[in-house]
DNA sequence: CCTCTTGTCACTAATATACTCACAAAACGG
DNA sequence: CCGTTTTGTGAGTATATTAGTGACAAGAGG
């Protein structure tokens, strides 16, 4: 296989060729629920049923660690005051004789309470208080993931400053955060280029209004409405139309790969991402180093005016 | 099995006699992780090891939804600056084989990035970046639970407002909320007694100091020093040594059952919680209602001035 | 050219979860 | 009071997930 990094400027799609690999489909990924979470909402068309919400309820349950039973139960007892096992049972299809432990374990989490009266009857916590307890559970998590690795950390000397370094990230929120920490850690110029409206973030916002102080800041977009946008949002920074059109390019076809966003900082890391047509998943290629290939390639684009002011407003 | 609602005064542990369901300790609790979550954290004695921080990031990320493989590859390069599918194999006792599936969660996740070349090179994303992005997963599933269920709710009318039900709840954070909501609902009076000062928390200052606005105010510790440390963080309530002391009282062996806090808001609500004396698990009762069982009693210790101010300060 | 490494597949073993049934104790309704 | 239904528990089986293994083709590197 050919090395990416070896490669000369693309002219179809930068993130295909430079990296074949994040182009197929069929990723082995855990067949599970989790999936869908790294990538955005379902669509939803029309109003949602109720049917359909109890459906979503019980799957984002599970997703955030409940069992099917569990899950079942909780979203049953919301519909109701107060509740019986076998009323229980008979809403949510949970056989009758599991309710019992599934509620048992609802109520150690804090989601539902018991009335040890014969027959018990149950209720589920306020919904308030119930996504509260949720909220409260896993940022306690999370902070402990914090301390237990923040303390450790490299065990090798082995730091390879290799300059023809490119990795490959995925999830939208993951990117996110990476074109924040970039966006902070710029200190000369910032070329951020976006090809969907869906990008432009309250939170990307924010940051692009901090740093436009300190920074030279051009954003590209591929449509006159999303530049006009960008305009208004972040009225100090110079906007143009991308000369990237060619990324939908000729044979833009209904699923073909779309451009995500291109950001350049300080001539010296970029950070190239794609939206899968299927799965709206996001995918990215990262480089660091004056040096790398790929920023090699992200400069030359600029010198040939592909990345500045082509046809700057004002 | 007597009712609960019909006892007279007690003259031992409250929550014990109220509830005797709630003693014994034998819940069949999914014997999972979580349990542990709901609880305080565990108790570090002296100064963590590498190896166990390690093994608890490993655990806190199953928690947090991961494999076991994928926890353990991502502690892994936690600990590299990058490395191979051989030497995360090596590390961390993942088969190499697997490596490759767990990365690959992983990296859809955003915890990871990829380099593919050959053989290919993994990284993990730093950790600010990486508890990010967790945390904004958990909060859009949050977020997505609460849009499903806060649509729906109420099938039944039902609505027995019996003013005998008594209601049993577990999990620190979850009566904490509770207490929360207790105490920013109250209109005209809140007698509190904490019976340990790892209940006090900040959060629990700030909403006492809230209320102490519109609200009579009763603070009661079962300690002199809790009282004054009390009487400090919540200048204008009214403080006292609790007439519970009975709670821990003579029979007061190390593994017995100690009182958490009580809660009577308005003479009409009222939470009690006790600490188990194993786990540690915080497990309440509660009641609502002014002819509610529970409340009454209540009112009676209030009356026999168990619950006011009996040695006041000042 | 040969050898060791790397990545993928297809498989088995172990475990966790979904689902059933038998039964004793408690409630209920004459 | 007695027979009947409901309720709660425990002990199962079946099924899906996850942990763990091995065979093998393609690539890297002498």
């Amino acid at each position: 296989m050919k090395r990416f990094q070896t490669l000369t400027p693309p002219i179809s799609p930068l993130v295909h060729i430079l990296c074949p690999k994040l182009s197929d489909n069929t990723y082995p990924y855990r067949e599970q629920t989790n999936l869908r979470i790294t990538g955005e909402h379902p669509v939803r068309l029309g109003h949602m049923t109720t049917t359909d919400s109890l459906e979503d309820a019980i799957e984002v349950l599970q997703q955030l660690g409940l069992k099917e039973y569990e899950a079942r139960c909780f979203v049953g007892l919301s519909r109701l005051h107060t509740g019986t096992a076998k009323q229980l049972s008979e809403m949510t299809e949970v056989p009758r004789t599991r309710v019992y432990d599934a509620i048992r374990v609802l109520e150690a989490q804090g989601l539902v309470e018991i009335q040890h009266s014969s027959p018990q009857r149950f209720r589920a916590v306020p919904l308030d208080e119930a996504t509260e307890t949720l909220r409260d559970q896993y940022e306690g998590r999370v902070e402990r993931l914090h301390n237990a690795l923040d303390s450790v950390e490299i065990i090798d000397g082995d730091e390879e400053k290799s300059v023809q370094q490119v990795w490959a990230m995925s999830g939208r929120t993951a990117i996110e955060n990476r074109t924040d920490q970039l966006i902070e850690k710029a200190s000369e110029e910032i070329v951020l280029v976006l090809g969907d409206e869906s990008l432009l973030t309250e939170e990307l916002v924010a940051r692009l209004n901090d740093a436009v102080a300190d920074v030279d800041l051009l954003i590209g977009a591929l449509t006159e409405s999303l530049q006009d946008q960008i305009q208004t949002a972040v009225p100090d920074a110079t906007t143009f139309i991308s000369g990237l059109e060619w990324l939908h390019g000729e044979n833009a076809s209904e699923d073909e790969t779309a451009i995500g966003r291109l950001l350049l900082t300080d001539r010296s890391t970029i950070l190239v991402s794609s939206i899968m047509p299927g799965s709206k998943e996001e995918q990215a290629i990262f480089g660091e180093g004056f040096g790398n290939g790929l920023v090699v390639i992200a400069r030359r684009l600029m010198a040939q005016g592909l990345l500045t002011a082509r046809d700057p407003k004002q």
